[in-house]
DNA sequence: CATGAATGAGACTTCATTCAT
DNA sequence: GATGAATGAAGTCTCATTCAT
């Protein structure tokens, strides 16, 4: 899944991939991940941004140790392997839209959420177009799309039964087919922005999205 | 660009990707490629296979020698490297969507053309899911993304002057914007359906999409 | 040297493996061993186990320590090195065997010490197959057999002055070739029986070596 | 089995170990190792050499490289892994003694064939101590042993055979048990004289072997 | 055209050992 | 006593590429 989940906040603000890349800073605060020592969390930041810069198969562990300024062993003390790390990486990021999912609790009127969602995609979108890369290329990379199959499955499905959700709050009727489209309309916006176009009229085409959810009407013939 | 050009020959049917994969073969009339030996022919087409089903990173030349029963040094006797084995695959397919879009000057009403076209490319996509992962794999890996980074925006180009062209038949006002979106949608779809979701009803989607484009009445605010 | 030295104590029984390994548990009462804390122990017990079964080159530290429920810094703490453990191993079965040998003075027929010898061996050889091939493994192993070379010769002559002083009994002359030539067979069929055919008729070898030795007729030409 | 099968050939003359390493250099002439590449040689003879001296474990493939002036990709050409070339030296060693036993059809007198088998036998022990250790040494090493169980065993088998073909030439009672004897006296005595003792008086210990075999009578009970 | 021996850089990983706490 | 984070050397193996034949 190219969409990370947003979540609205106390203050409305939205957690983006700068939040993410917090999991592995000093501003985590969940239990788990507060022990974690300031090199592991140091191995996992480096290795982050060295996969989407370069790719899982061209970075190489003496790649991350130079950049972390830590030993080829140490990394070895922390992750079983180099296939491990990149796991812990997307473990940690499903795990934290696993909870933004569960504190989302939005008693906006649907179309609304629909507009909020799609502007927060896209906020995240042009922040860490790199992150975004790397979840693409790890999908279609048919060696690390085999190691992380399941979760790769799991944040579908995820995202679907969110988006499901609030289709069904407009009409039970189609929400099924109204939450592919929509999502592929959301994916197939990220790859082309991504990947194809040289210079992708991102707001245009995010404008004319957000017009027609916001003004959605269901034909229920 | 995760879309290949469709085009109708003489008989009006469909160039899939059996024939993009002729393209290696003897039935191949290109001049381009016609002086091709066999023995290179086989190894861009078993070198295809590979980098479809392992990646091009995770293929090494002893892998397609062995597949292509061709030595170490034929290869290198055609080839100049591994990437270059890539280019030329990759050049291969480009060159046959130049000209298929050069021949083919459809007649037919252009929202028509616009069904036929999703058709052609979702008929594709089911034949040859492998060939499209080895498009997207190659488009998000950096290291092969920067090898072919000016085909893939030739391709982008070629792609979406295609598609403007019918569009400018329906209505010249907005037909950017709607081809970016219709790009979007069949590509977004592809992503969903190729690697993403475990069972996408493709069919019910078509379908939807069909419907969509065959009825188009634009909104001209 | 393959043999374990046996000991009759004072209720006739044979000092087996099982008590050889009891010198790296609470019942052992040697003065060296005595204050041996329970970790140190038990670092010595699983040593023993893990090089039996995996060899020493091939048994690393992290083994021991998970095996042993103990810290790498602590068998750092109680050994110098890995080497040192082994030294440690070795150094107490040899300590054993002449605590042993110094203890047993057998008041018997020469003949049936040798049958009791025999007898004892081939039962603590059935016992322990590990143990010993834990010895053989250290003997023919280049790096370990330096570390060790000492006490393997110090072990190999005790026990030969063990034998020879039975044959003393029974014959001076040729007492030691006769030495030579018993240790040579108990060696040899512990060496087949352990690693070489794959069902060995342990018994009946046995039963033929006590046959020779408990009717032995010395040719004194 | 630690013993190499002689072979009388027409001049009654032994092949001996320097015969068996002749297997990789120039001199052999069977047909399936003629081809072998002069590197590939110079590697199984080099990694002979170091794997007897410091044994299978504490030879690195570096260690190799070095010694047969060779690169380490030449290596993984001609060998899959460090694995390999162990049995492939164990093999080759194995066939010589297989086309041995079958060349060697001896039509003397039984109790003569015993001794020259002894003769032979302890001639090689005192040429080759290194390649006998590293025999040793790979029967006690769990992790080559069940490399090459099969090998060893079949070896086994095949020293055996001939030992007890010779003793039931003499007498068809006990033959089986005389062969155990047999082969456990030679392989106790070549342990004993290898890895136990520091000055074994071998030949004092041959000559009273020969004289047991040479003038043997077997008690018929 | 065609072969495959040969190279050497560099990949991942293991491991004994040290040391601050 | 006890822990485990940290190190760095060394190990096995892979691979694109070159080149003599």
């Amino acid at each position: 899944m190219t969409i990370i989940m947003s979540k609205k906040d106390s203050h409305g603000s939205i957690i983006s991939y700068s939040k993410i890349i917090d999991i592995f800073t000093d501003r985590m605060v969940g239990f788990v991940l507060i022990s974690m020592s300031d090199k592991k969390n140091k191995v996992l930041q480096i290795a982050t941004k060295l996969f989407a810069e370069k790719g899982f198969e061209n970075t190489s562990m003496v790649n991350i140790c130079h950049e972390a300024n830590v030993s080829k062993g140490l990394i070895y003390h922390h992750f079983k392997s180099k296939e491990s790390i990149l796991i812990e990486i997307f473990t940690g990021v499903t795990n934290q839209m696993i909870e933004m999912k569960t504190a989302s609790k939005s008693s906006q009127e649907p179309k609304l959420q629909l507009v909020q969602l799609i502007e927060t995609i896209f906020s995240q979108l042009e922040h860490d177009k790199a992150f975004f890369q790397l979840n693409l290329n790890i999908m279609f990379q048919p060696s690390t799309r085999q190691i992380l199959k399941e979760q790769i499955e799991q944040r579908a499905s995820l995202l679907f039964n969110s988006v499901k959700n609030i289709f069904d709050q407009i009409s039970l009727k189609k929400s099924d087919l109204l939450s592919y489209m929509f999502i592929a309309e959301i994916d197939g916006i990220s790859l082309n922005y991504l990947s194809i176009f040289n210079e992708y009229p991102l707001d245009m085409v995010k404008e004319e999205l957000i017009n027609k959810y916001k003004y959605l009407r269901i034909n229920n013939d």
